[in-house]
RNA sequence: GUGCUCGUAGCUCAAUUGGAUAGAGCGUCGGCCUCCGAAGCCGAAGGUUACAGGUUCGACUCCUGUCGAGCACGCCA
């Protein structure tokens, strides 16, 4: 049960206004309930009575007053009258200090107030699409940060989460890698080969394959005579040579050959656990068992398209099969799919389809969420459209399954183009580890020379990752963002490495009080005793914040937009701060305030190590 | 050409999904450590929310148009 006060009072304004305006019957309004956003408007607000005025015909004021006459929140709030009505019929409600202290208790006993809006259904979210072969870049970052943070805060709301790297397993560019392997064994053995090896066949075997795609389409659109063709053809020929092999690797890989698999389970093994442990460094959850290749719907495909077109979804065009879309109900997307080409081969797009129903029908995901770049907008409203017009998305209970594309967009280099090295390369995810975690030792070594050598190194490598993580955290998903290691790494203003030293903060202030006062003036059962302190206009402050808490991870796992939950852990350091400026803790006047405002720390040491976990931002005691 | 996303303080970003006087951080200026970690706090300056209309009690948010930016546009993934 959720047992912030947003939500209490949100319930009793349902309540209220179903009371109040009986002609309704019963249907469920939107009370626009929240937290005020200036404290002379009280604690929080209620915005109903201006729609409902205008709907039923009376003027906000008196709906507002009518809601008022009806709302019963006299045990946590100061009396609601129509003196509470401002404006144009905002009604304001101010949180009696008791009740205030019993919510932070309440809050404290269940859960620090989150939802629980899951109920133990299934979510399916996919995240980090690594590729065999590849080193991962920075395009793998936001994917990996983003759907991580995303399976935390749905695991955190109640939902059962299913973690799924859809590995670029299958295609073309995997069988060419293949291909050259079986041609050149790697010069130590199968067992010395390493990510470096691969990438560099990938990249040179991607060259290979633009060659002779660049060749063929010049010619064509020069619209060469045969002599002429045959004679570029012969130019690109070596290209060619490679691309056909590959093709027949290919084949030879989709029918298992043992030979083959060999090899390409090779490439598997040395990407995965290169990958993994990047991940690892990340903090995101990416383990061995999340790894769902796209090879594994391989079996899947041939069904799928014949299901489609069994049913007339799919229809032949110019050789290839393709679901047209442009139909209303299915957003009017004027650009058909393709789900197998004029070769007879199937695309990502089919993969994709397969997935979904597998997703949903198999597994029993209520939802699907990806976390893919938004470049690949057009693509998810189109699978999503066929994938639901065939029925995948449907559950055994009829009600349709959530598919999300969580997008985000592009990050840039400082010159506001695609971030890349000088040399035009992708920049590698554990380049990039290696220099935030240099950065933060670094400023560690100023500001804490004290630390021990062993002791820094890790913090300095927990210092990195909350860098990097928030950074790319803390801004709308769907925008852009330069990266900029200098601002990121800052351990003042909106960055991770702030969020962490508000906690070791706290966790300093428990610590002193457990030297100076012995271990039991911190006991759970010695704070527990106390009641929380809320006389002091920067007390009431931050137990205002931290009683935002489980309306925010809720909303974030509704929108699925984690910069929600950077928001309000800044709101909760800086409310924190200036509690830690203004009210002395340790040096409180007496034994009885010192205990109280320690189980205040407590808590805010709970909420705001709570949040940290799930942006994936490791909590400190010391840094 | 069509579609998607976007345009907010000098810079980087928010804004309770339509709510009250548009808020933070960085930078600038001015205060605050004999006291719990100053990596902090308090205050000041800084805005025609690209522009023009429209919808309504109320618009950064919704609708139309203009300008500007990025991205994507069936047989790659």
């Amino acid at each position: 049960m959720a047992r912030d006060p947003a939500s209490i009072l949100r319930q009793r304004f349902v309540e209220a206004i179903a009371l109040a305006f009986p002609q309704l019957g019963g249907e469920a309004i939107d009370p626009g309930v929240g937290p005020s956003r200036a404290a002379q408007h009280g604690d929080f607000q209620c915005n109903a009575a201006m729609a409902l005025g205008k709907r039923l015909g009376l003027s906000p004021r008196e709906a507002a007053a009518r809601i008022v006459g009806a709302l019963r929140a006299g045990d946590l709030a100061e009396p609601v009258t129509e003196g509470s009505i401002a404006g144009p019929g905002f009604i304001n409600v101010t949180l009696r200090p008791g009740a205030l202290a019993g919510l932070l208790e309440e809050m404290e006993r269940d859960g620090l107030g989150v939802p629980n809006a899951g109920g133990g259904r299934l979510a399916v979210v996919d995240l980090c699409g690594v590729n065999l072969a590849k080193q991962m870049h920075v395009g793998h970052l936001r994917s990996t940060v983003i759907g991580d943070t995303l399976a935390r805060v749905l695991g955190r709301t109640g939902w059962r989460v299913l973690r799924q790297n859809h590995v670029g397993d299958w295609g073309l560019p995997i069988a060419m890698v293949t291909a050259r392997l079986m041609d050149e064994p790697p010069a130590g053995g199968p067992d010395r080969l390493t990510l470096d090896d691969l990438d560099r066949a990938y990249r040179a075997a991607q060259r290979a394959c633009e060659a002779d795609e660049a060749g063929l389409a010049a010619a064509r659109r020069w619209g060469m005579g045969p002599k002429a063709l045959g004679e570029l053809e012969a130019q690109v020929s070596g290209a060619r040579e490679l691309s056909e092999r590959a093709r027949a690797v290919l084949v030879r890989l989709q029918q298992h050959e043992p030979g083959v698999m060999a090899v390409w389970e090779r490439i598997r093994d040395v990407t995965m656990s290169a990958c993994l442990a990047v991940c690892a460094r990340l903090n995101a959850e990416v383990l061995p068992e999340h790894s769902a290749g796209e090879s594994a719907y391989g079996p899947d495909l041939a069904g799928v398209v014949e299901d489609l077109r069994g049913r007339g979804l799919a229809v032949e065009d110019d050789g290839a099969l393709v679901v047209r879309l442009d139909a209303p109900q299915d957003g009017a997307i004027r650009e058909p799919l393709v789900v197998r080409k004029r070769d007879g081969a199937f695309l990502y797009a089919t993969t994709d389809i397969a997935a979904v129903r597998h997703r949903v029908q198999r597994l029993g995901a209520r939802r699907v969420v990806y976390a893919v770049d938004a470049r690949q907008g057009l693509h998810f409203r189109q699978f999503f459209a066929a994938a639901r017009r065939a029925g995948y998305a449907r559950l055994p209970d009829g009600s349709e399954a959530l598919l999300e594309h969580a997008a985000f967009g592009t990050i840039l280099g400082q010159d506001g183009r695609p971030f890349k090295t000088r040399s035009g390369e992708n920049v590698r995810l554990t380049d990039l580890l290696d220099q935030a975690q240099e950065r933060a030792a670094a400023t560690l070594r100023a500001k804490n020379p004290d630390l021990p050598p062993d002791e820094a190194a890790g913090i300095a490598r927990a210092v990195a990752v909350a860098a990097i993580r928030y950074a790319d955290l803390s801004t709308e998903r769907t925008r852009d963002y330069a990266f900029n290691l200098d601002r990121m790494v800052a351990f003042e203003g909106s960055t991770g490495p702030y969020l962490q030293y508000a906690a070791v903060r706290l966790a300093s202030i428990m610590r002193k009080a457990s030297e100076r006062h012995g271990a039991e003036a911190v006991a759970p059962a010695t704070l527990a005793a106390a009641s929380f302190p809320c006389a002091h206009p920067a007390e009431k402050a931050l137990a205002l914040t931290l009683l935002r808490f489980g309306d925010v991870v809720g909303q974030c796992a509704e929108s699925l937009e984690p910069h929600r939950l950077c928001q309000f852990a800044q709101d909760l350091a800086g409310s924190f701060s200036a509690f830690f400026d203004q009210c002395p803790v340790l040096g409180a006047e007496d034994a009885a305030l010192r205990t109280s405002r320690l189980r205040l720390c407590g808590l805010t040491r709970a909420v705001l190590a709570d949040c940290l976990t799930l942006l994936g931002i490791p909590v400190l005691d010391r840094m």
